[in-house]
DNA sequence: AGCGTTGGTCAACGCTTGTTGGTCAACCTA
DNA sequence: TAGGTTGACCAACAAGCGTTGACCAACGCT
């Protein structure tokens, strides 16, 4: 095992203040400098350790969806499934928020989105979906409803998205998910 | 009537590059410079014209949605119409683009999409929906699916979102804004 | 013809940004 | 304890930004 070093403590206070700032700022509004007043450390070192602003974007931004295994569930219940993991998710930090709001003003950024959203949420739709060359549209199908939602919920805060429960959205979004990956047609 | 300035095709103009590089770029990188370079004056006019970068963008996002009159559909059919008239505002010219790209990263924007979705997407929920208090998240659930297709078709250019045929995002995103508007409960 | 008004350019300002290189202290190792 | 490596700071750079004010040309009225 590679011992710790002692730059460690400040590249993940580096990160963290990025996923942070580029969350609520967005990648333009998201300086350099600010980044290293909230980590308590000097511009330049961000520089060191991350070459430029875009390599920090990308350090910042690796994330996996994580999942759950589609398998295990009966696949009548994979919509609710879904909306209930990615509402968790999306919740626990702000990296997905980062990436969306990136990923709207950034060309790299969106790349990054659908690349993810391809890789991870591809496959699901390949186990539930009745034709498997349908797949990628049901996923976007999918994402579009999900994605939408967080938009309204986490980024534009729209009052009555926001106000909405966590069951109240699942037991809305779910039957949505559900229809658009494994319904035989519109 | 009041006659027409000599100016008017100049703020024409200048409106015209600003909607297109707000919806291209987003606001931070649309610069004053590049929009008054695209309209072929001097930066200078810009300000005269619209007072600060903010004041330009205020004017050239200033939008009307132009919601169909509801009364005049049978309202089992509202969902289909909606999203038909959507797909059409968006994609004829980029002022919509825009509002999203900047409601994203800025505050001022992300008011100005609250507002104008709360004010002419509301009414519409109030008037198909069946229980008139919870007519604002009726709006929103339907405002979360509209958005996030636009979202990931207009924006993120997800390719299996970009690929579905008007119809085919009709037929089954008509449904969905449908049961989210009318539905007695999820 | 003369003059105020309008439409427009030009050059500069103050500021912030990403980025760089030089310098210094703290640490580990021999 | 000496010396190299590592971690961090500071000052500065060039570029680009929004914004301003002085200046000029064309127009329309009387």
């Amino acid at each position: 095992m590679t011992t710790a070093r002692r730059s460690d403590a400040t590249r993940a206070a580096i990160l963290e203040a990025a996923r942070e700032r580029f969350a609520s700022d967005g990648y333009e509004r998201a300086t350099i400098r600010a980044i290293a007043r909230d980590a308590g450390i000097d511009p330049s070192m961000v520089m060191r350790y991350f070459g430029n602003k875009e390599g920090l974007f990308a350090a910042a931004s690796a994330i996996e969806l994580e999942l759950p295994e589609l398998g295990a569930l009966p696949s009548r219940h994979v919509g609710t499934a879904l909306v209930t993991h990615f509402l968790d998710r999306w919740e626990r930090d702000d990296v997905l928020t980062g990436l969306l709001r990136v990923g709207v003003t950034n060309a790299t950024g969106a790349e990054r989105m659908q690349a993810i959203f391809a890789e991870q949420l591809g496959p699901v739709a390949l186990g539930v979906c009745p034709d498997p060359a349908e797949a990628p549209r049901r996923a976007a199908l999918a994402a579009s409803q999900i994605l939408g939602m967080a938009l309204a919920r986490y980024v534009l805060h729209l009052p009555p998205a926001v106000e909405l429960s966590r069951d109240e959205v699942i037991a809305w979004l779910g039957p949505t998910v559900q229809r658009y990956l494994t319904a035989e047609g519109p």
